[in-house]
This record gives C-alpha cells, sequence and structure tokens, in this order.
RNA sequence: AGCCCCGUAGUUUAAUGGAUAGAAUAGAAGUUUCCUAAACUUUAGAUAAAGGUUCGAUUCCUUUCGGGGCUACCA
C-alpha cells in the first residue's frame, strides 16, 4: 500500500471515529512546494456532512493522524488545507528498494491481452512531411508508455495503397514518366512518386481552365478533365483486377514503400505488422452486404449504401458508392475487423490520426458497434492538432510543406553547428561525432513536438531553430550525460543502505523519483506522452537543485557521499527510462 | 447553417474544481581558473470578454469574440 492510500485510510477512520460519520473517500494531494509538508488533505469538502469550522476540523485530524501512524511525522494547517508530513524513513525505505532497479517504473504484463497502436498510416503518393512526423512521434510513444504501464503492444499502420488518388500519381507516371525509376533517376522512391502526383494536378487544373475557357461550367469541367475520367477508369480496371493496372500499381508501391522506410528508420520508430487497404477493403465490403441484410445499413435508388446515424444525432454516412466501389469508410470497417480475426487477444485498439478526422472514427466505432462487434467500446482515435507553419496550413499539392527527410536532416545540422561553436566533442572520431549530432537533433525535435498537449495544434517555425536550451531534450540529454560523468569518477556506487539524515533536496529528489510510475499510468490513460515530458522535465530541475545546493565528490561523510551517488544513479535510470518512452536517445559521453 | 477542437507572459507552454497561475525562451541585471557554463542567481511580464454554479473556477455551464476543423459517391 502506498502512502497516499494509507493516509487515506486513516483519514476515513478518524473521520468515523471523531464525529460518527462515514465517509467514502477524502482528497488527497500532493502539498505544493512552498508549504511544509508532503502529503495535504482538503478539508473543506468534508464540512458538507461535518458541521464544525475548517481549522478544528483539520487539527483534530491531523492529531488523529499523527498519533495513529509513525511514518506521519507531524502536520501543520494552512486555511483549511491540512499538510501532513512524512518521515524521512519513509522516503529512504521506499528509496532504497528502488535503487538499483535499472528499469524503474516499467511494469511488467499480467495478461495476454494485446492493444494495438495504430499510426503513420501514410498515403502512398505523398512523401512524409512534419505533420507525418508528429504522428510518427505521437504512435510510437504512447506505444512505448502502454508498454510501460503494462500492456502488450502491436504496433501496426494501414497502408493506404488503394483508391482513387493512388490511380492519379500512376496516370501522371504513364503519361509524362519516360520509364523514370527511383534508380534511373536517383531520387528517393516516395519523393518520385510524389512528383508525378503534383504533377498530376497540375494536368488535372490546366485541363479544367481549358474546359472552362470553352464555355464549360466548373462543376462539369471539374467532373470531365480527360485526365481524371482517366483515373476513374484506372481505378475500376485495378479493382477488376486487371494484369497491366496492377502490375504497375505494385511497382510504384515498392519504391514508396523502400523510400518510406528509409525515412522511419531515420526517425527510429517500427511496426509489428503492416495492414493495407488493398487486403481488407473486400472484407469491409462482405460486411456492408452483410449489415445491408441486417438493416444496419439502406441502399438508395442510385444503388448506394448508407448507414442512417441521425438518431444518434449525426448524418447519413455513404459506406459504398453507387458503382459499387468502397470509400475510406468500407476500408476502416473492413481493416478493424481483420484485426481482431488476426489477433483475437487484442482488447483494444487506438488509431493516431489527425483531429479533421474526430467525426469519420465517431462515425466508425460507431457503426462497428451497429455491426455487433462489442470491442468497437475500446477503440480510441489518438486525435492531434495540426501542425501550422507560419505560412499556414500545410498542403501537400501546393508544395507548402516541411519535408520530413529534409527536417530530420536540418536538425542534425543545428545540433553539429552548436557543437562546433562549443568546441565539445573534439575527442571523439567523425562517427562518434555524427551519432552524437544525429541523437541531440532528434532529441531537440521529438521533444519539441512531445512536451505539447496532443489536442492542440503546434505552430512550427522552420526558421527558428527548435531550441536547445531550457525545456528541451538536449537539456535532458545533457543532465543525463552529467550524471554519468560523476558516476564515472568514482569506482562504485555503494548499494548499502543509507540511514542518516536527509536534506530538504535530497527527500525533494526522492518524492519526484517515486512519482515516475504514478506519471507513466496517467499518460498511458490518457495517451499523453505531454504528460511524461512534463514529470521528465521536473524530474531533470528537481535533480538540478539538488546538485547544485552542495558538491556531491566533495562531500566529507563517507555514507552521505554514497547516498547521493545512489539517488544521482537513480535518477539517471528514470531519465533515460522517460527519454526511451519518448523515443528519445540519450548519447553515452559528450 | 449545424456539430467538434483550441484560446494562459512578446513567444512555446504547465496546472484530477484547491492554496500566492508553475516553467522555459526572448528582454533587463549579475556570476568565470567550478564533480563539464549546453550552467547558475536576480528581475519584469499572462488565464480573450461577460455572466452563472461553488467555501473555492484556467478547469464545469451559458453567451459573445477570435483561430482551426468536420458536415464529400476524397483519403
Amino acid at each position: 500500500m502506498n502512502i497516499e492510500s494509507t493516509l487515506k485510510s486513516i483519514a476515513i477512520t478518524a473521520i468515523n471515529d471523531l464525529y460518527k460519520i462515514n465517509i467514502a473517500t477524502v482528497e488527497i494531494q500532493p502539498t505544493r512546494s512552498d508549504f511544509e509538508g508532503d502529503l495535504t488533505i482538503v478539508v473543506f469538502p468534508l464540512l458538507k456532512s461535518i458541521k464544525t469550522s475548517p481549522m478544528e476540523l483539520a487539527n483534530k485530524l491531523g492529531e488523529y493522524i499523527v498519533g495513529a501512524e509513525n511514518s506521519f511525522t507531524s502536520f501543520n494547517v494552512v486555511s483549511g488545507f491540512l499538510n501532513i508530513v512524512v518521515s524521512d524513513e519513509y522516503y529512504l525505505n521506499q528509496f532504497n528498494s528502488i535503487k538499483e532497479k535499472s528499469d524503474f517504473g516499467f511494469v511488467k504484463p499480467t495478461t495476454s491481452d494485446y492493444t494495438m497502436v495504430e499510426y503513420s498510416s501514410p498515403n502512398t503518393n505523398k512523401p512524409l512531411h512534419l505533420g507525418h512526423i508528429r504522428n510518427n512521434l505521437l504512435g510510437f510513444s504512447v506505444s512505448q508508455i502502454l508498454k510501460a504501464s503494462g500492456r502488450n503492444v502491436l504496433k501496426t499502420q494501414i497502408i493506404n495503397d488503394r483508391g482513387i488518388h493512388i490511380c492519379k500519381s500512376m496516370v501522371a507516371w504513364v503519361k509524362f514518366g519516360n520509364g523514370e525509376t527511383p534508380e534511373s533517376t536517383s531520387v528517393k522512391g516516395d519523393k518520385l512518386v510524389g512528383k508525378y502526383y503534383v504533377l498530376f494536378d497540375k494536368e488535372y487544373k490546366k485541363q479544367i481552365s481549358l474546359l472552362v475557357e470553352d464555355g464549360n461550367s466548373e462543376e462539369d469541367a471539374k467532373k470531365n478533365a480527360a485526365i481524371l475520367v482517366e483515373a476513374q477508369k484506372m481505378l475500376l480496371k485495378w479493382e477488376a483486377g486487371d494484369d497491366e493496372v496492377v502490375k504497375l500499381w505494385k511497382t510504384m508501391n515498392e519504391w514508396v514503400y523502400k523510400g518510406f522506410a528509409q525515412t522511419y528508420k531515420t526517425l527510429g520508430v517500427d511496426f509489428d505488422n503492416y495492414y493495407y487497404e488493398s487486403e481488407t477493403y473486400l472484407l469491409g465490403k462482405e460486411f456492408i452486404k452483410q449489415g445491408l441484410s441486417e438493416n444496419v445499413f439502406f441502399k438508395k435508388e442510385d444503388g448506394s449504401v448508407w448507414c442512417d446515424l441521425t438518431e444518434d444525432g449525426l448524418d447519413e454516412k455513404i459506406v459504398l458508392r453507387s458503382d459499387g466501389t468502397a470509400v475510406y469508410m468500407t476500408q476502416d470497417i473492413g481493416t478493424a475487423i481483420q484485426r481482431v480475426k488476426d489477433y483475437p487477444t487484442i482488447n483494444s485498439m487506438v488509431y493516431t490520426v489527425g483531429n479533421e478526422q474526430d467525426y469519420h472514427f465517431k462515425v466508425l466505432f460507431l457503426i462497428l458497434k451497429k455491426l455487433g462487434f462489442g470491442w468497437s467500446n475500446n477503440l480510441h482515435h489518438l486525435s492531434y492538432g495540426m501542425v501550422d507553419l507560419p505560412s499556414g496550413k500545410m498542403k501537400s499539392r501546393e508544395g507548402t510543406v516541411v519535408d520530413a527527410d529534409d527536417l530530420l536532416e536540418e536538425m542534425t545540422t543545428t545540433a553539429r553547428d552548436i557543437s562546433l561553436e562549443l568546441g565539445k566533442l573534439e575527442d571523439l572520431n567523425e562517427d562518434e561525432k555524427n551519432k552524437v549530432y544525429n541523437v541531440i537533433g532528434q532529441g531537440a525535435l521529438k521533444y519539441f513536438i512531445l512536451k505539447v498537449d496532443p489536442k492542440k495544434r503546434i505552430l512550427f517555425d522552420p526558421k527558428e531553430s527548435v531550441d536547445f536550451q531550457g525545456n528541451t531534450g538536449p537539456f535532458i540529454q545533457y543532465s543525463y550525460v552529467r550524471i554519468q560523468a560523476i558516476l564515472r569518477k568514482i569506482d562504485k556506487v555503494s548499494v548499502e543502505d543509507y540511514n542518516g539524515k536527509v536534506e530538504a533536496v535530497e527527500k525533494d529528489l526522492i518524492k519526484q523519483l517515486l512519482m515516475f510510475p504514478t506519471a507513466i499510468q496517467k499518460a498511458a490513460n490518457i495517451h499523453s506522452p505531454a504528460l511524461i515530458a512534463n514529470y521528465l522535465y521536473d524530474l531533470v530541475k528537481v535533480f538540478n537543485s539538488f546538485y547544485h545546493s552542495s558538491p556531491i565528490l566533495k562531500t566529507s561523510f563517507e555514507d552521505r557521499k554514497m547516498f547521493r551517488l545512489q539517488l544521482s544513479k537513480a535518477v539517471s535510470f528514470a531519465i533515460k527510462n522517460a527519454l526511451d518512452l519518448l523515443g528519445i536517445g540519450v548519447v553515452q559521453k559528450m
């Protein structure tokens, strides 16, 4: 039992003994640092059932609690807040039990159930950009956090490898490609395909304006432009399994996957398996048919199939086009069902997708429920805000995007420039140096993005390079390295339990350390790496004030010196582990 | 038009309905042979507006204002 629940149960007993009243719970929170004490009971809520003054109640409670349990040594009352001081022994004991645990904070899985986390899920005709970076970092980090909180996790992505948009780049490549390949042009595969997607759009716009000049309405022109009609024809051919179209489709997809794989590698994210819409949309169609027979869906005159969600406060939603081809929703229904078929032990899924799709997922989860899948209650949309540039929204078709590969490279370059300016790292060889630049540059970018609440939009100014000082990744990485440097100065940190006096800074540090497991559980519940980032920065700050309060290595008492080294070591474990949850690496030497 | 999300110092941000709204960065002033200065110390600066619920509101409710998104036979 942890100290909070101990306090809680004593407080409840106390109220029962003193006032003969049964209280379900009392509110306990950590005492704010500017007051004396460790845990605080807020007595205001109790006054509703106990007719007395806040002061009197708090004092009586305090006396009772301190008398009942010797882990609580004293108390003070400040206007309705009962602050309880927890004994040094308690914290020392706690610390001694975790000080050697390098996996401190992490919980081993206790069930065989799996949580599937989907993230990344790019279109195969656009290279990855800054928005995808946020997606990837969030998805990967949430996977790490869920794992650390004791769940089995499968990382996956759904690859949008079919649909009209794919046909667009294919049509353009056939028309303008002259047989170009990534090999022949030395262009990364995803970039090459992206180029043709842009070319399609250019040509499409050109044709529209020509048609409008010829007197067509804009609406008609958009529908009848030859190149679009060609793409639509290609989609029909593709769904019919036309050999030539399928062959081209496969070739171009392979180019893209190769390019993506390279970006994922640099970004440090990975996947346990992949789903392809081309392989799940048929299953989706099957369930549309089934739902139709069960009256979950209905057919309109033109043959299109819809789901009526008006009773749930939503609109009607199309699930199959009038020409019988699948829409986005069809595929997602199929994919979800396929996943549960493949992994019967999955009991929840997390979809990492931007908040412009909030409505889509609301509808998807609802439709799955209507189709009778009980697990639809455990589906979670990890929705996140867009990444904006100072110039506004990123639009890949208009070329106003920050390319993922370029940005990652830029971060490394910035890290290099700063390092060179500071003249560190001079005793490393080129290879080691580049590794360090890479880890620091990525640390800056990852932390910058992950420390923000996923719901909020991020304004990213590429010109103002990401900070390296203050509440940043590199600052934390640096703190870790500094601890390593201290630990390296001595042969061995004793494992003997320390039983002497504990200074305030030391106690604060232990308190902060002990909060790590709670932070992980909270972050796992709300799927928010930001919480870990905030915890981590607090830990580093508390460590810094501990570190600056008195020299560690020059402490004259040997046992106290060892104690402070033990503390430093435990903190370094926690920092390393927390960075790990954010997907941020550390350098061993700097 | 309807629905959803967001609004906190110049900027990036924190705060299960709890105490004097916490940081970082940029700004101002200072610290230099230090367990690594990518540091430290000091200083100034914020809850968009108005109501309501509450002992107590950045947090919950209502309205207004601002920013974004969705409501596609696009994905």
